[in-house]
RNA sequence: GCCGAUGUGGCGAAAUGGCAGACGCAACGGACUUAAAAUCCGUUGGGCUUAACGGCCCGUGCCGGUUCGAGUCCGGCCAUCGGCACCA
């Protein structure tokens, strides 16, 4: 290894402080009724998104977020305020899961040991963590509580008439099971047969399993689903005053897929007059009216409207096909259902249907059209049924061609002919339409509605492209669900019987059949004589998503979090929550939706004191290797903070992490840069301290208590401004920038003035905190103060006066360019800057031959002279 | 295709509409050293010009606009990255 002696003695000191901080608990955060705790002080929560503790451990990307937060904890605490700092692990999913059904090791097991790897890794970066709160997804103690979080959903109802989650007791209808907002649905999902096992989204890649590379096939399977979708409007909604990036509130509205359009009733034209035998005879069948209602966003182009499409599963295809299609609609039908996503969504293939032999009538014209099945409309989305309007709508018309369906322009495009104006057209005056020809198209739009209205055919509608979350997860390492099953129902179990374990399992694979790992616990499925118990398990997300809560109270046995605590650190006058959230885009939607979401049911159920959890949301960019490329095994350019702290030490790795860029950018490592940033940090060291005879470092003779220059003064007060404020604004490298200039001023400086150093240690002490706390000690005691360690400090406060100037520079332009640059007291005029401009040699050169035309002053900054 | 982010030296980057390139890396030169490392000091966007001090011109992806003045604001392109993707 690096046998190079070190610039200072990193390795000691940080090791040293680290168990500092540990024994006098220096940053534990008390909680309301603790010891310690200071109703006055107000309170300050910063989280990380916690990981989930891999075998390989972390690499230099992880800790950047992590970094970003512990600066702005130690800043907060020396600011006054009580800080929860805390970190957990987030310790369900699938790579303990597949290293057990490898090795045999039990996921608890290769858990335990993950996690006191990454523990290791962040206690050596110098985190200042509030270790006594830390969380761990997998232990019982926690799921307990995300169990008994599922029974609150279970046992509620979006009541749309309050908008808002309510307890099922309170619903009047016949069957609760049918609004609750867990419930079992037969749904399509992931099935890799070659696995053997189902697969989550995210496990799929282009078709394909993430492991292996398998095909995936959709299968219809028995799943618990959670009624995301009722929240469709508020998690869209209250987005709004989230102090979140711009990027990531469009990728969540994008998510939830707002539309604004027209839910329009087509009436079906009698079944039976096609078919052979003439009209039944059951007069119950003869009588029938169907009718099909489709969604639109265009409901201006409805006299476009010449076919309309069914997608394959809609419940009224068996119902209105014709005998004599009967044939090719099944073909059809089970040649959809043997795709797998991948191939029903991939847009380069051609349109496919089938005409079902049925019409429907468009009620504004009362023409029959004909009914097709196609599988480029999807169930899943508005109504599973479109009226084609192949003239403005771009997969209509597409599917037109393929099958010589009439194409008829019904808006025309501002500048362009009808027959131009096919194609997509966002707005236009409507055309071929009797009611509402010549409107454009938003009056168009309302008058078309009103008429529908009138008719009882239609009416205003808002869809979402949110999808209710599919929440079971046929694995072994995840929380069970506390639900039994009796007679073909669910019901679920008592608060009492919680936590529900899983049964140990010596075989973790899975069945084969798609039934879940936990069917082969017999003995623990047995709930009763006649119950049983479910098999399915939770997804990661679950823990997840509220494990911002129980850090406010981790080890509370009687609640999933106290009331009182809950109030102080997620409640508040301000607008409260988790004040200041760090972590990936990579959650941008699916644990930041999710969690949201949870938190919502929990607030409308009372049981939380603000309906948004995370008020302001920062994500940190990604780090890359040194070769520009996404850090992977694969491209053997992974770094682990371990190596680089060996050689340069947890502050330059801390320091580095911060200086490499703006945070939220993406940006490549750079070993070279973390040296750079070791001799900054060295030479800190180095203006207090230097080598005597026998290699001991003592304090410098420079060091000693003196008045600062005017000009020290000002390059210190304004350092102190500075990195305040950067800090603020999450602006970490430069404030590091800034403190290097002062660090190079005071290196210049024959004798190193006590106060300032101390000033410059207590700005530096969020960014490199053992350097910093040993040269403070270090001072402390051959100055013998009684300040105490430096995590007991208060922040400085900067002195405008300081940073005032008798002289400033001005810079005399000429039409925009700099010509000279001149000094002028403070108080200086604009006339006397304008006579001193006119007056300049340079200024009257440049300006020679020409008429001066204005003098722009621009007062302590510059003067520009137009002259033509 | 749609949505978003980003484009500044050899590299990471900095710049309330007012001196483009702070700070750092790399490179080069010097001091110290028997020597090297470390450290310290200096130079470093490009071009032209001058014996030299210096002087001049160009330069923030491209084209245009607003402005006394644009890396920054506006319009239109191009490139890279990310997200969504038959959502009616």
């Amino acid at each position: 290894m690096n046998e190079r002696r070190k610039p200072y003695p990193f390795d000691h000191l940080e090791l040293k402080w680290q168990a500092v901080w540990d024994e006098t608990r220096a940053f534990h955060a008390p909680n309301p009724g603790e010891p310690g705790f200071d109703p006055a002080k107000p309170k300050f929560y910063v989280l990380d998104m916690f990981p989930y503790p891999s075998g390989a451990g972390l690499h230099v990307g992880h800790p950047e977020g992590y970094t970003a937060t512990d600066i702005i904890a130690r800043y907060k605490r020396l600011n006054g305020f009580n800080v929860l700092h805390p970190m957990g692990w987030d310790a369900f999913g699938l790579p303990a899961e597949q290293y057990a059904i490898k090795t045999g090791q039990h996921p608890a097991i290769t858990t335990r040991e993950n996690i006191a790897k990454f523990k290791t890794q962040l206690k050596r970066i110098g985190f200042s963590y509030d270790w006594e709160r830390e969380i761990n997804t997998t232990d019982p103690a926690y799921y307990k509580w995300t169990q008994w979080i599922f029974l609150q959903i279970y046992n509620s109802w979006f009541n749309p008439g309050t908008k808002k989650a309510e307890p099922i007791s309170t619903y009047r209808g016949a069957d609760p099971d049918s609004v609750r907002l867990a419930y079992v649905a037969e749904v399509p999902v992931n099935w890799c047969p070659e696995l053997g096992t189902v697969l989550a989204n995210e496990e799929v890649i282009d078709g394909k399993s993430e492991v292996g590379g398998f095909a995936v096939v959709r299968r219809p399977m028995r799943q618990w689903m959670l009624r995301i979708t009722a929240f469709a409007e508020r998690l869209a909604d209250e987005l709004e005053d989230l102090d979140w990036p711009h990027g990531i509130k469009l990728l969540q509205r994008n998510w939830i897929g707002r539309s604004e359009g027209a839910e329009i009733e087509f009436a079906v034209a009698a079944v039976y007059d096609r078919r052979p035998e003439g009209p039944p005879q059951d007069p119950a069948v003869r009588d029938r009216r169907y009718s099909i209602r489709v969604f639109t966003t265009r409901h201006d182009t409805i006299y476009g409207a010449n076919y309309m499409v069914l997608a394959p599963e809609h419940p009224l295809v068996d119902e209105l096909t014709s005998p004599e299609r009967k044939e090719e609609v099944a073909r059809y039908r089970a040649e959809v259902a043997a795709k797998s996503d991948l191939e029903r969504t991939d847009l380069a293939k051609e349109k496919t249907g089938v005409f079902i032999g049925a019409h429907a009538i468009n009620p504004v014209n009362q023409e029959k059209i004909p009914i097709w099945i196609a599988d480029y409309v999807l169930m899943g989305y508005g109504t599973g049924a479109v009226m084609g309007v192949p003239g403005h709508d771009e997969r209509d018309l597409e599917f037109a061609r393929k099958f010589n369906l009439e194409v008829l322009p019904v808006v025309q495009a501002p500048g362009k002919t009808a027959g131009e104006s096919i194609g997509f057209v966002e707005d236009g005056v409507a055309i071929n339409s009797p009611i509402i020809n010549g409107l454009a198209t938003p009056e168009a739009k309302k008058k078309i509605l009103g008429w529908l209205e009138e008719q009882g055919v239609g009416r205003s509608n808002v869809r979402y492209k949110l999808r209710d979350w599919l929440f079971s997860r046929q694995r072994y390492w995840g929380e069970p669900f506390p639900v039994v099953w009796e007679d073909g129902k669910h019901r679920s179990l008592g608060e009492d019987d919680l936590p529900l374990e899983p049964p140990e399992l010596e075989d973790f694979r899975p069945t084969g059949t798609g039934e879940p790992p936990l069917a082969k616990a017999k003995d623990w499925i047995r709930y009763s004589e006649t119950a049983t118990r479910e098999t399915n398990t939770m997804p990661q997300w679950a823990g997840s998503c509220w494990y911002y809560l129980r850090f406010c109270d981790p080890v509370n046995a009687n609640r999933f979090v106290g009331g009182d605590q809950e109030r102080y650190w997620m409640g508040g006058a301000q607008a409260g929550g988790v004040d200041l959230y760090i972590g990936g885009v990579e959650h941008a939607v699916l644990h930041l939706l999710y969690a949201r979401f949870w938190h919502k049911v929990l607030f409308d159920l009372g049981h939380v004191s603000k309906a948004e959890p995370f008020q302001r949301l920062v994500n940190q960019g990604m780090i890359l290797g040194e070769d520009n490329r996404k850090m992977s095994k694969r491209w053997g350019n992974v770094i682990d903070p371990l190596d680089v702290i060996a050689i340069y030490g947890a502050d330059a790795f801390r320091c580095y992490e911060m200086f490499m860029g703006p945070l939220e950018q993406m940006k490549p490592w750079s070993m070279k840069g973390v040296e750079g940033v070791a001799r900054f940090l060295a030479r800190v060291w180095r203006l207090m301290m230097e080598e005597n005879q026998a290699g001991e470092w003592v304090l410098s003779a420079e060091v000693q208590e003196s008045e600062l220059k005017k000009s020290e003064l000002k390059i210190l007060h304004a350092t102190i401004k500075k990195v305040t404020a950067d800090i603020e604004a999450l602006s970490f490298n430069t404030a590091i920038a800034q403190m290097m200039i002062l660090v190079n001023a005071l290196t210049n400086a024959p004798v190193k003035s006590i106060g300032a150093l101390r000033t410059l240690l207590l700005l530096l002490n969020p960014f490199a905190p053992h350097i910093a706390s040993e040269l403070w000690q270090i001072l402390g005691e051959k100055f013998s103060d009684s300040k105490g360690g430096i995590v007991a400090q208060q922040w400085p406060v900067h002195d405008e006066r300081f940073l005032v100037e008798d002289e400033v520079e001005i810079v005399l332009q000429v039409n925009g360019k700099v010509r000279d640059r001149i000094s002028v007291p403070i108080d200086a005029t604009d006339a006397d800057l304008e006579a001193l401009s006119r007056a300049n040699d340079k200024v009257q050169a440049a300006a020679a031959g020409k008429t001066i035309r204005k003098v722009v002053v621009v007062p302590k900054k510059l003067v520009n002279v137009v002259a033509t």
